[in-house]
DNA sequence: CGGCATTTTGAAATACATCAATATTAGTGG
DNA sequence: CCACTAATATTGATGTATTTCAAAATGCCG
């Protein structure tokens, strides 16, 4: 919540904390110059949340975009019927918030622990207007982000309810730390939140479940805890690649 | 599939052809200054294609942008496992390609006959790193794409056979020349076609349609050319609004 | 330990898919 | 213009995956 204070490295314009960071290697950062960074630290503010905890709130004008520093958080919307919907998730390394969407089109709320890199519009916006390279990156983001919602509407449009769990722990997996390296994590969605996800019900996903515990795919322990016993069969029960 | 000549208008710097272009009023072009769009004026080639045209394809790398002029194009990609699926319809004042997308991530063509407005990336590129509010106007474009794409998923996702296909033609009917007003079009996609789009099979598009039309939502005459009797009770089937 | 939400499991209902046959339309050449 | 063909669309009968309804089991928190 609070603050960290700003020090930079000595002979480096690199701010320590950002040298520090898991996001440093990969993503948007990994792409910012030092002195980029270093104008733009000042303004970041770290902050860790609990499940459950608001990050983002569906149809108000949200003055930070964030970083998902670690843990996973949950997107969701609420439609004109009053129906909630799932969304996505989003992991470390991933960006929240989109420039020139005057209000926010989604809620987002930690599903676990979630540590974020907060940085206000103005600042990003300001840097990116100064700094084509920057401004470019964030559009870029946004072009990525379409690829991978078409990529979604793909897979859920001619998928049955097997491919479609299959599919959703195969996307949970890759994205979890590295050293886990996808072995084990815990879902980050209820039953019935999957099911709103992926357009069936919970007892559907219930039942998947048990039937890919069954044929040895995966194994659940304290009913949210997955390990997946064997990537390349999961991607093929998935209905990924040829 | 000629350039047509450039003629700029006397006292105003707006070139003719874009002034008497119905695109001019909104979207894109609309947002653009007389000078900006006299700058890209002579690089505007105007093409009109015939059904089944190719616009673009995916995995090339494509020089141009596109916006639609007048009629209706198909969006489609070939997935992994070789099968088609298609992703979208792109009517009059639609915008085609991405910017910092290397290659076409989807093959676009003519649906019906298709009058285009062809950019080369070049100079839309050139002119959007010189005045930063082009390039706001490129990224505005994508995070609008991302949007409906987003809505498209949950429209997909928890909606019943009758009520995908409402959606459609209430989609399709919206976007029709305003002089038709939604009142009469022709499908510009086949049954088999919209089937795929929606993740549906053949026959159960064509039970929905006549189910629509027993049901006197719609008429349909030559099996493609379909009336809407009312949009009201067409949105209301198809789920929108509570 | 007891209450409460979430998950699992079972049985019946249903929406959509599949298989198969017929009907309509568009295209082609006589 | 008509007959012929091929493609697309409609309609029917049956099968199946998923939903729905209902109940039991598990895990959670005071």
């Amino acid at each position: 919540m609070a603050a960290v204070a700003c020090k930079l490295v000595n002979g480096d314009l690199l701010p320590e904390r950002c040298r520090d960071c898991p996001l440093r290697k990969n993503g948007f950062c990994a792409s910012l110059s030092p002195a980029e960074l270093a104008r733009l630290h000042p303004h970041l503010i770290r902050k860790r949340l609990q499940p459950g905890d608001r990050i983002i709130s569906q149809g108000v004008a949200n003055a930070h975009y964030y970083h998902v520093v670690s843990g996973t958080a949950k997107l969701s919307a609420v439609l004109e019927g009053g129906t909630e919907q799932i969304l996505g998730l989003r992991f470390a390394g991933d960006f929240l918030g989109q420039r020139f969407a005057p209000e926010a089109g989604f809620t987002a709320e930690a599903a676990t622990e979630v540590e974020l890199c907060k940085v206000p519009r103005t600042a990003l916006d300001a840097l990116a207007d100064a700094n084509t390279h920057v401004g470019h990156l964030m559009h870029r983001q946004v072009v990525a982000e379409l690829e991978e919602t078409r990529a979604w509407v793909l897979a859920i449009a001619q998928r049955d309810a097997r491919q479609r769990v299959a599919g959703l722990l195969h996307r949970i997996a890759r994205r979890q730390p590295s050293e886990h390296a996808g072995a084990r994590f815990a879902l980050p969605l209820s039953r019935a939140e999957i099911g709103n996800y992926l357009g069936l019900t919970v007892e559907t996903i219930s039942r998947q479940l048990t039937a890919l515990r069954r044929d040895g795919l995966i194994a659940i322990e304290r009913k949210t805890h997955v390990t997946v016993a064997n990537m390349v069969r999961l991607a093929t029960a998935a209905g990924i690649n040829a």
